[in-house]
DNA sequence: CGATGATACCTTGCGATTCGATGTATTGCA
DNA sequence: TGCAATACATCGAATCGCAAGGTATCATCG
């Protein structure tokens, strides 16, 4: 996961923003949060697995996440905790996404010219 | 500009919506936008003309903006407004950005859903 | 028993977008 | 003359998200 130079690709990184977020809360596996992130949201944003496992694997990768088997019901699942790191990045992506949003917020309802009305 | 049929493609097209915006509140050219957004955010976001100028072509190609030359100070400057096309697609695009800034503002802040336990 | 569907994992190819760099041309200024 | 700012434009590379497909296990139903 390349860090951008500039602007962060703009808000490219929001699922990874929320799988952590949904992580930091609670223990859980890939199948799960895809459901999870549907179901509240009410399907507003709907991530796949082929988005979910990426980022999963990128985040263990990085030190961000750590993962333990576990066997439910003879289900293997693999299940994802947030580290030090994680916190950090979770922090770090959190202030990003609500100054940008804020940004953006501006420029849509915003004034419209009047920069820095003296 | 294909449209996706899940998600919008996250938060891609940002550029767009925001470049619509600005010309909605008043005709503009390519070289000002780029400074205008930067200005106006603060920095917090910065496109570069790389990304501008593609975005207008594509939008005045799909008859969402109207483009007129002008010569100011002997300098050549090509000035976009929205056309009706326009309008109607920065309604869409707005109500886009604000439900989805709404669920992930609900992911960050919002209470942690107990789930259906057992 | 066999079929189907839900659970649970994973990878790959494609398309779309953004980014940085680069190119061209004109104007203003020292 | 040389340099910076203005103003347009395009290209290659990188990134990301998505749909689709693949494997395997388990529960259920006929």
């Amino acid at each position: 996961m390349a860090p951008r130079e500039t602007n962060p690709n703009f808000m490219n990184g929001v699922p990874e923003l929320i799988i952590l977020r949904l992580l930091q809360h609670e223990e859980m596996y890939g199948y799960e949060i895809v459901q999870a992130i549907r179901e509240r949201t009410d399907a507003v944003i709907v991530v796949g697995e082929g988005v979910v496992y990426p980022v999963l694997h990128g985040l263990e990768h990085d030190g961000a996440l750590r993962s333990r088997r576990k066997t439910v019901n003879g289900r293997s699942r693999i299940y994802y905790s947030v580290t030090a790191t994680g916190s950090r990045r979770l922090a770090t992506l959190s202030k990003t996404w609500t100054d940008l949003a804020a940004a953006i917020q501006t420029m849509l309802t915003g004034g419209h010219h009047a920069k820095t009305a003296s």
